[in-house]
DNA sequence: AATTATTTACCTAGCACTAGTTAGGTAAGA
DNA sequence: TCTTACCTAACTAGTGCTAGGTAAATAATT
């Protein structure tokens, strides 16, 4: 009886749930890091108990592996996107993927839930070392190719695309660790746009 | 009696063994970051116990600070060496900073544990935040006296001294996460090259 | 439509470890 | 005799995870 007016806890469906967790799991991941990230606080941050959240991850680690598909996905949507749709000059790649790093900067815990992991994860009996490694090979991958695609007259001979494309990455990456540690002290954008300077001025001498 | 013929247990002195517990520690910190690096592991590897090794650094994070002071006196002296010889042009520092990438893959534990840490201290309440953002404030503004004292006719007037630090210390530690995480598929010196060749360029134009 | 069976979404209790740290001792050297 | 350099033993506070339960939602069967 008293269907639809029982005021009792109104259960989740799973889909929900799961994104919930993902999401305070990914806060905190970005936070404590794997290790220091417990899976109490995931947990009490999630309305849940401990075996609460394991019901939908059966352990911490199948936690973090579901937290890196989620954002990952988003991310390579994003970035395949944008580079994809018509071939560019790598001035204009450059011009979007500072567009993407300040943006970036609005969601830190994102950012810091790489950089902190990427840290973690130069071990390679960590978690999510394969990850990373996967991802760099793809994202490096992904960039060489779009390089290849652009020919002679946009791109200077001796410019080996890998190398090029190492080295932007280095760059993003490098800026955001001296951000998050400093956010006052550095000037994220004005440092890309020195370096995306230096790119255009190259390529095109 | 018998004093040196004595093949008993022959006692450290406490100099000695702080540096071995320090080494130990350097490696085992850049294995396994701060978290993940046991007492019981550096105890077991200076061949002692927890105790022993709290006898002469009262807790683990006094420990960590005296790994990061140790090798962080090192760097400095190098560096600071190498800056402060004689006024160069950017080209002539970048390329001893490329000798010094090169040099310090020989000891990938060392970068490590750098990596490691400051991926893991970018949490404000890390033990080692302060140390880091300290260090990266430090080192800038080394870079940016050195820029300035090589004047005008070397240094191009558009160029922000603060921005190409940064980005030359962005484009170092972005380098190293990519080869710790991918020994292989990273070459780190045609990176840090073509990055110096940029620069020279631009910087002459 | 009512009843039963099954699945889903959790919870409590607790195990089996591991962590850093402390207390208090012993034995060698200064 | 006092300090230094350790050790053994043990405590405390977690850690991820399991066992086993309960109650609601859903599906199957009458």
């Amino acid at each position: 009886m008293a269907k639809s007016t029982s005021p009792a806890k109104p259960k989740r469906v799973r889909r929900d749930r799961k994104d919930e967790i993902l999401e305070k799991a990914t806060a905190l991941f970005g936070e404590y890091g794997f290790q220091g990230a417990t899976l109490a606080r995931i947990a009490e941050a999630t309305g849940l108990t401990e075996p609460g959240v394991l019901h939908y991850f059966p352990s911490k680690v199948h936690l973090l592996q579901g937290v890196l598909e989620y954002h990952d996905r988003k991310e390579v949507e994003r970035y395949s996107g944008m580079l994809q749709k018509e071939k560019k000059s790598v001035f204009e790649i450059l011009k979007l993927h500072e567009g993407v790093l300040i943006e970036e900067q609005k969601t830190p815990g994102l950012i810091q839930l790489f950089v902190v992991l990427v840290g973690e994860s130069v071990r390679s009996d960590h978690p999510s070392h394969d990850f990373f490694v996967e991802r760099y090979r793809r994202v490096r991958e992904m960039y060489v190719e779009q390089f290849l695609r652009m020919n002679q007259p946009r791109f200077r001979r001796d410019v080996n695309p890998e190398e090029l494309t190492t080295l932007i990455l280095a760059v993003v990456d490098g800026l955001q660790i001296q951000w998050l540690l400093d956010p006052q002290k550095v000037d994220v954008q004005a440092a890309f746009e020195l370096f995306s300077k230096m790119v255009a001025g190259y390529m095109s001498e």
